[in-house]
DNA sequence: AATGAATGAGAGTTCATTCAT
DNA sequence: AATGAATGAACTCTCATTCAT
């Protein structure tokens, strides 16, 4: 009845039945946009490769962008969960800046190894609708917030601005994780490109402090 | 009729008129894809835009994406050209360390400020053909060998591998810069932004020969 | 399964519920035809508005056209109510021509008024199935049955073919007022209107008799 | 370029060859509508009977109702066409009142039966969108304006507002005409009917002087 | 060399209707 | 008697590409 936003689900799924298909949908359209590329992940095929019907995907999803959208939540969450996951097992442990680095870049490295296809679609070659950029700020934010918590616990920093920091660091590992994982760097081995990377956080993190509080 | 690379352009545009027609279209073709995005840049409007018939387009291009490669072609050499002149300034001066490394940030900066519509539809909007990588490997190839030619000038740095330092400092320039420009990073002002990435480069290069001879 | 009239309800509501249901389909029907016009009054939005799962709208009538007939019989069943209802003051009186034929006008644009948007879907916009146009023309029958009474007792008359002329003005007050009620007709006042067509209509039946008779 | 008018014809046929395309369309979805109904007259089967491409159609038409508005448009224009041609007869001679009015029914009446399929779809059936109820005014206000001119000769008239009458004539005769043919009335016999119509308005034009002006 | 009318496969989307629950 | 998830044929419309002129 109200004219509801047009990249939202359709309805909730209250029955199992409809949760499992949304969950097939979701699932497939993943799968059809890593194998074929935004352009020929039709919404037919999508709802073939889900085993369900056009109309059954109509039924949740207003247009194709929506379902984009949530492949692109579904996804994002389960990053953020990786790398929660991995984090935390400094929770307890005083860890080295160098330590922390090493398995933020670890874990970013892994999630992105393993769904290379479908994070060139998502963030290369699908259109980006708001909501889509909006999910992305979330979750680079709380990454970012975590990646936060765990740098002002490490002894030897001393940050005039850890947030920003954190952001930085955050996005340059996932920007450059992100290029070397679809087309490589300047031939760099897996090991060499870590180790770049984390001399580069690490110099960065480092020389924070001193370097905005000059 | 003959097997062809399907992404070069068609025929060498030999005499005078044909290359002003070509020019015109990837004119017509950057402007279309920056104003509209790629979904909306049809070779219809591109070839009217340009003034020329559809037909002249396809005598002169094999297809939808080699447009897209000339144009990436032009954009990419333009961006090299106006980093390589700006770095030129510091050839016969030698510089800080610092003085360089912002100097590439600022030109880079710039230069994405100013086209960052094409930029955007370019190199995340747009599928990727293999041409266009390529491409994109080059020219960041020539910037990097740039970037190190100037480096190793630098008294205060002592560099065990500078092409990779090279490649590294442009790779991540770039991915931030790309970044800042599209949809801003943490709201950091363009100042504060120039400041956190020339602290992060800068801090990689001091310590870069260390960190890889460890 | 049996072969049955594809357009009559499919069930005699005999319970009292059912027929609560019935009636909440068609008024709902009426509404949504009236809001969004055929093409957008879906049997599912019918259903939610009338608060019906669409399995039970299907439970009482067979297809889209048989809600449409039963939305026509309902709306043309009020009419007819409205309009002898009007006339029916003028029974005991002896009327005037001139009065009984105003009366006739008022009472058909009051209710053309009422519900312009419904009749213009109804009447316009709709497909007419036959059951529907049989249901008004046994409406404009009655209609004109009625107003054939009264012509009868006006003193001043003498009609070769009451019936007739009974049919035709009914057929023209409809025509006329349907079409000046959905877009009005040469920029005429209301008042003028009646007044028009109350001299066409007067000027007819006062010529009736003698020009049938000719 | 320009966000055109979303019914108007997308380009002016230049060429002799798209011009007999824009006809074949045209001239196709009039006979697809008069055969089909509005609901079954899709835009495939309106190029398919036009023995073109649903591309060239597209070519030419924005829409569906850009077809149908241009079916409209060249209908109506032939209506007037004809009833113009049958009145232009009495252009020249002193015409009797009654005389005049038969002529007009005369045309109207074969006019319609002519068409009386395309009428229906045309009128009844189809959505009308504001361009089409704008040429519609159009035409039977031209219609009117002729009637008027005929009738300023008639020596028996003395009309107080011959354009309000013009219209209401017009507009009477071609709401009964049109509901004549679509589905008779009260079983007339086509002599009678044109009787009563004559009746009708012959009467209201004697009267109309008088009446209005009292 | 250039034109632009024509093509048509295939895209996203709707909605009357069915049927397992 | 009632539900509502599921269906899928059919729709309108787009656009890269061809080829007669």
């Amino acid at each position: 009845m109200s004219p509801q936003d047009p990249l939202k689900p359709r309805k909730r799924p209250v029955q199992r039945r409809s949760r499992e298909t949304v969950d097939a949908i979701v699932e497939a359209a993943a799968r059809v946009l890593a194998e074929r590329g935004y352009a020929h992940a039709t919404t037919n095929r999508i709802a073939e490769t889900a085993g369900v019907s056009i109309g059954s995907l109509y039924e949740y999803f207003p247009n194709k962008d929506a379902i984009l959208v949530a492949v692109a939540e579904r996804h994002l969450a389960q990053m953020l969960d990786g790398v929660e996951r991995a984090l935390a097992v400094a929770d307890g442990v005083v860890d080295s800046l160098d330590g922390l680095v090493r398995r933020l870049i670890e874990a970013l490295l892994e999630i992105h190894e393993r769904s290379s296809d479908l994070d060139r679609v998502l963030f290369s070659e699908a259109p980006h609708p708001p909501a889509l950029h909006a999910c992305v700020l979330q979750i680079e934010g709380r990454l970012a917030h975590a990646v936060e918590g765990l740098l002002q616990r490490v002894a030897e920093l001393e940050l005039r601005d850890a947030d920003t920091a954190a952001h930085l660091v955050v996005q340059t590992a996932e920007a450059l994780i992100h290029r070397f994982v679809q087309h490589g760097i300047h031939d760099l081995s897996r090991g060499d490109f870590v180790d770049e990377v984390a001399a580069l956080l690490g110099g960065y993190l480092r020389g924070a402090g001193s370097t905005l509080g000059a």
